[in-house]
DNA sequence: GACGAAGTGGGGCGATCGTCCCAGTCGCAC
DNA sequence: GTGCGACTGGGACGATCGCCCCACTTCGTC
């Protein structure tokens, strides 16, 4: 192995964890599985990260602001706003698609981070971004489509957040893309009746 | 310790290890914590099962079960189709809030369930069967208030299986609770506009 | 080219994991 | 009451975990 500086070395092993966690869960994310996934020794590992824990901790803020961008939802601006929700909706599921170990990770991290006191902040900041990320959304989707929302965005945005949860989980669970997308598509007519026309 | 049937003791294994599942996380239900919890040596643990990965198996099905009658809605029979099925979720969520550790174990099975692929269809069939109590309340709730879903019921079912487990989560990670039934008030409403009065 | 700091490799430590072994003890059938 | 199978307790094994130590190499600086 060349020499590298340390804090290049700490982005290369968050980022051999985070395909050691999709790969093969959290639990599996040793730290000689970490190294070994980036070509390390597990010196190297200890020269750059104090512990496991501190590379767990970075992992989770890190991906949470990746996360943040691939997910963002591109909308389209024709059609009424229950079809605009629904193509926001359906680039999400085709990016859980695409990419299913890696929504799988990103849940397994949350969980793991809701069991210590000290990293549950790190969940809270995690759901607050997507909160924040969907009510944006959804107010660009209303004037798109001429609605105003007759519930705050905020909560609409709650509602929407929790139900791509679930639709992540479930789908993770059985693997139906059909009944996903038509899933997808009951949900966002029933959120888009949360809106009147202008 | 007294002298227990093998049968008995495999029961007594399982709820033991579910109260260390809910209070420590999956990850520190080793068979050391397990049989401290139930008050056993550790040979009982190998004497009523093979190995640990037995009982977890034992552990997700039985669970499932429970889970079911637990969770089993009972409907107020007067009210709209979105007074009733915010009711519904209301219950749900009080259960939640009640022994939040219980659901909290709940998704870690499950997750931890999607990592094996024998495992696997332990989850699907978990899912399969809240899917299939989700329905039958959605068809229920439907008749009490005199409506007709305008889509499949069993799709109304999915939305309303992904949006409760995103219940879970979020409100797991932010402990909201008024946010949580504004969302649940919110989710009913937009859920019910997927039927026509009839 | 000498020198100090930065980075590397390999072996090893103590703790904990799942599992096993085996001598011993209890309860039940006869 | 005696024998046999069911059950128990404690200790131990090998594997694996996170972490550490220390001799060594490489790089930048002057």
């Amino acid at each position: 192995m060349s020499r590298i500086p340390a804090l290049e070395r700490r982005r290369a092993l968050v980022d051999a964890a985070l395909r050691v966690v999709s790969r093969h869960g959290i639990a599996q994310a040793t730290t000689r599985a970490i190294v070994a996934e980036a070509g390390m020794s597990l010196a190297s590992f200890h020269y750059a990260f104090a512990s496991r824990d501190e590379l767990i901790d970075e992992l989770i803020t890190t991906v949470v602001g990746r996360e943040q961008q691939a997910v963002l939802p591109e909308l389209v601006p024709d059609g009424d706003l229950a079809e605009v929700i629904e193509a926001g909706l359906l680039r999400y599921f085709e990016h859980l698609r695409s990419d299913p170990e890696h929504e799988q990770a990103m849940l397994e991290l949350t969980q793991y981070a809701l069991r210590s006191p000290e990293r549950h902040p790190l969940a809270v900041q995690q759901y607050a971004r997507y909160a924040e990320l969907a009510e944006r959304s959804l107010e660009r989707a209303a004037g798109l489509a001429g609605a105003d929302w007759r519930v705050p965005a905020a909560q609409v945005a709650r509602v929407l957040v929790a139900f791509t949860d679930g639709l992540t989980l479930t789908w993770l669970v059985d693997r139906d893309d059909d009944a996903a997308r038509l899933v997808a598509h009951a949900a966002a007519d029933a959120v888009s009746r949360l809106a009147d026309v202008r």
